[in-house]
Order: C-alpha cells, then structure tokens, then sequence
DNA sequence: CTTAGGG
DNA sequence: CCCTAAG
C-alpha cells in the first residue's frame, strides 16, 4: 500500500498556498510563541515544501534571532556570526523526491513505529553564508492493524539563516523499539545519500544530545507525543573520513599545532532540525506515508522489513536519488571551521516556558506535596518518578512523559515563580501568571519554609 | 544520583 | 535552563 504523500496532500485539497503562513513557523524567542497554536494552518507549509522543494524562497521573512536555540552549529559561540555556520557552496539539490511518504507495514503487527518526514533545507545562494541543513519532519505514528490509531504530524520549515531555496526529502520509519542507534543510522544513510558523506549524525532531543546508541527510542524518550522541536538531528564531521578540526579535543596533538590547515577541515556540527505540528487525522482520507523505498533500509536494530518493502533500489528511485549533486565533503570543507570544544556540539535546551495552566498545576501540587526533601515532596524525585529513564513527574499528571517538565524544570520553576510573585509586575515577562496563582505561590512557600524546619512528626499532626 | 542553590 | 557542591 503505496500513496505517495504529495499525491495525498493534493487529494485533500491542501494545495496550493500562500507562503505567507510560513510567517507562522518562524518561532520568535519571546515568551508567546505561537507556533503550536494553529494547526490548520500549520499543515500548510510541509505540503508546500513537497510541490516546491526546488523554489527559491530567499525573500521569506526569516528571523535570525532564533538561531541559536535551534541550531547551535557547535556549543562555543553562540553569537558567531554567519560565517562561521556551514555553507553548501555550488548548486543547490535539484533531486525530486520520489514516493515521498511511508508504506503500511503489514508485517510490523501491532508495533508501533515512529515514522519522520524530513526535509533537508539549504541555500543554493553563494552569497547566503548564514544558511544551513536543516531538516524539518513530518512525524506520524501508526500501528499496521489499526489506521484509527493513526497520528500524524506535519513538518514546517525552520529557517537557520536569511536565504532558503532547495529542498530535499527523506523518510524514515522507524519502530520505537529500535535503538537510537539504529535512528543514527537510517538518518546518516538518507543525509548521506543526499549530502554525501563524511558525515555523522547526532540526535538531540530536547536539545541534550543522546549519546548511548543502545537504548531505544522509547527508552530515550523519543516517541510520537514529543512535542514541538523535540527531535533534532545535528550533521557532523566524520572523523573517520576527514581531518579532524584544529581544536578538536580528542585530537590534542593538533592543539599546539601551528600548521595552518584551511582547505583540510571538515564541516562544523550543523543542526538538522524537525518540527513537528499535530494535525487531525482522518483515517480514511490520510492514508499512511508512502514508502521510499531505498531510503528506509532496514537495519539490523529494527524491526524486519515486510516482505512487500522493496530493499533493492529500483530505478525510479535511484534515479531520483542520485539527481541530487552530492555534496561532499570537500565542498563543505570551504567552510571555516567553529573553535568548538567537541564536535558534539551540546546544544542548549530548547526553552518551553511553562503555561499558565502548568503553573497552575504546579502550584496546586506544591500545596498539597511540598517542596523540600520530604519524600512525598513535589521535587523529590524518587516520589514522583515514573521511570528511571527520563524522571518525569509522577503526582501531577499534567505533567506526564509527553512534557519535559522533569523534577530538575518544576523544581527551577518554583524557583522563578517565588521570585515573580514578589518583585512587581512591572519588572515581570513573558505571559502574564495570574495574581491569584502568584498569591498562592507565596503563600504555599512561606508554608512549607515553615514546615520544612520542623520535624516530620508535627507535620504528620 | 539527588538535592539545593547560585549563575 | 545550566552548573555543581554537598550529601
């Protein structure tokens, strides 16, 4: 079962449309980011980038203020200008993606599988230094015997610099048993394909860098709930393919190395980026994601490949695939690498400010649980653990594994709202907590400060 | 690793 | 949100 996804997109009518509502993708750093507010009309900017990966796009708005957060090329400037990100000098990806989207896996059972639509974004603009790979996703879960299970999240544009004209296409279906590993892998395989290689990938979530490839992807906390900006992908040198960068801590030799190595280098980490967006789906009108055929291999962490699932690359698809010039790694050697500490870059984590409902939720569990190091405390972690794998909280329900609201968060959280309640509103930001909620803040930390002196026995009483 | 607290 | 001393 075979439909390719643009050919889907255009059965539901969703084609054409303005470019403007990219403007609704464009996160700005303030407090009130819209981005996850408009769903309908966040489905638009994927199918967009479907029809018109190949369009030139450079006079989009962007803003370069949110740089940073996303795309932390490496973990030591933050404020590096331009040039210092990774360019893609020379012609831009002309490849046209072929059988864009998924293939039902029938003999995957009842597992549930991770699928991500990407895109791979770059500028064929030699002026446009500041313009990086980035890779937005379209994530869908499914479950083979049950398409009502059927979640799908459109992916949009994120801009890393001020010009973006090429897109390239990926897919990856991957079952949320499969190690992160494994997810490496089948990303490295399709950015290879795409970029060509001397690569490597890493995989972010929520901005902190997975480093064991052994656990699995449920285990990490990657599944079809992460929200907004959860996953990202950061594109790397390969060592093992390239000279290692000046600085490269694993390279000591080559701190005190004075031999000038400019045409040598290999690029600086770039962030691959993935946005996701939950829509609506319609079972009957939003069939599963069409396969790529040669682009999702199987791997050996996964789970089998159907018998259906094509593992030869058949002409269609190589044809599509090899369109795209492959840009290796001496085209981006032009770059000038990053003084970075580590090529893996540890990117910041990626600010989610708390809603007011969230706070309202927090402060009614620190009434009722305490701060402290009581074990029934809201910050105690072994009191609120749901596993050990991401401690989340356990005696708020709002705040379940699908948020990111670990004991560390709502603990600094407090923090912060202890100190808004008591300075004035004048000098307070971002969205405005109810006074209510601030008088309760207060009043719930004047309590438990009380109590937490006390032994546990008068607060038994 | 957890907790608390400064940055 | 990050970092880390102290336990």
């Amino acid at each position: 079962m075979t439909l390719p996804l643009c050919t889907n997109h255009v059965s539901r009518g969703s084609f054409p449309a303005s470019w403007d509502d990219v403007k609704l993708v464009i996160r700005d750093d303030d407090e009130n980011s819209s981005v996850c507010t408009q769903p309908s009309t966040m489905t638009m900017p994927f199918r967009k980038i479907c029809y018109k990966r190949q369009r030139s796009q450079r006079d989009y708005p962007f803003k370069k203020k949110k740089l940073y957060d996303h795309s932390s090329v490496s973990n030591s400037d933050r404020g590096t200008s331009s040039k210092d990100m990774t360019t893609f000098p020379g012609k831009g990806f002309s490849c046209d993606a072929p059988g864009l989207g998924a293939t039902m896996n029938r003999a995957s059972g009842t597992s549930a599988r991770v699928a991500g639509h990407y895109t791979i974004s770059q500028s064929k603009d030699s002026h446009a230094s500041g313009t990086a790979v980035r890779v937005t996703g379209h994530y869908t879960k499914f479950q083979s015997k049950d398409s009502h299970g059927i979640r799908a999240y459109d992916g949009v544009i994120h801009t890393l610099g001020s010009s973006l004209s090429e897109f390239q296409s990926f897919f990856i279906e991957i079952p949320e048993s499969a190690t992160v590993g494994s997810l490496k892998r089948r990303v490295m395989e399709a950015v290879t394909t795409i970029l060509g290689g001397g690569l490597r990938i890493g995989v972010l979530l929520q901005g902190k860098k997975l480093r064991n490839d052994e656990k699995t992807l449920l285990q990490t906390g990657i599944c079809h709930d992460n929200k907004l900006d959860a996953l990202c992908f950061s594109l790397e040198p390969s060592l093992s393919q390239a000279p290692p960068p000046l600085c490269h801590e694993d390279c000591p030799f080559l701190l005190t190395s004075d031999t000038p190595q400019p045409l040598t280098r290999v690029p600086a980490p770039v962030v691959l980026h993935n946005v996701f967006q939950q829509r609506t789906s319609d079972p009957l009108t939003d069939p599963p994601l069409a396969n790529l055929g040669n682009f999702v291999e199987s791997d050996h962490d996964s789970a089998p490949s159907p018998p259906e699932m094509p593992i030869d690359k058949s002409p269609v698809d190589s044809r599509a695939l090899v369109a795209a010039p492959a840009l290796n790694v001496e085209a981006l050697a032009m770059v000038p690498l990053r003084k970075s500490k580590q090529s893996e870059a540890v990117q910041r984590r990626i600010r989610q400010p708390f809603s007011v409902s969230e706070v309202e939720a927090l402060v009614q569990a620190v009434e009722k649980l305490g701060t402290g190091r009581g074990t029934k405390s809201m910050f105690n972690r072994k009191a609120n653990l749901i596993d050990a794998q991401n401690g989340m909280m356990l005696n708020c329900r709002v705040f379940d594994s699908a948020t990111h609201r670990t004991y560390v968060y709502l603990k600094d959280k407090w923090k912060t709202l202890v100190h808004t309640a008591r300075i004035s509103p004048q000098q307070r930001r971002g969205e405005p907590v109810p006074q209510e909620l601030l008088d309760r803040v207060l009043t719930t930390h004047a309590y438990w400060s009380q109590q937490q002196s006390k032994p546990e026995t008068c607060r038994l009483l």
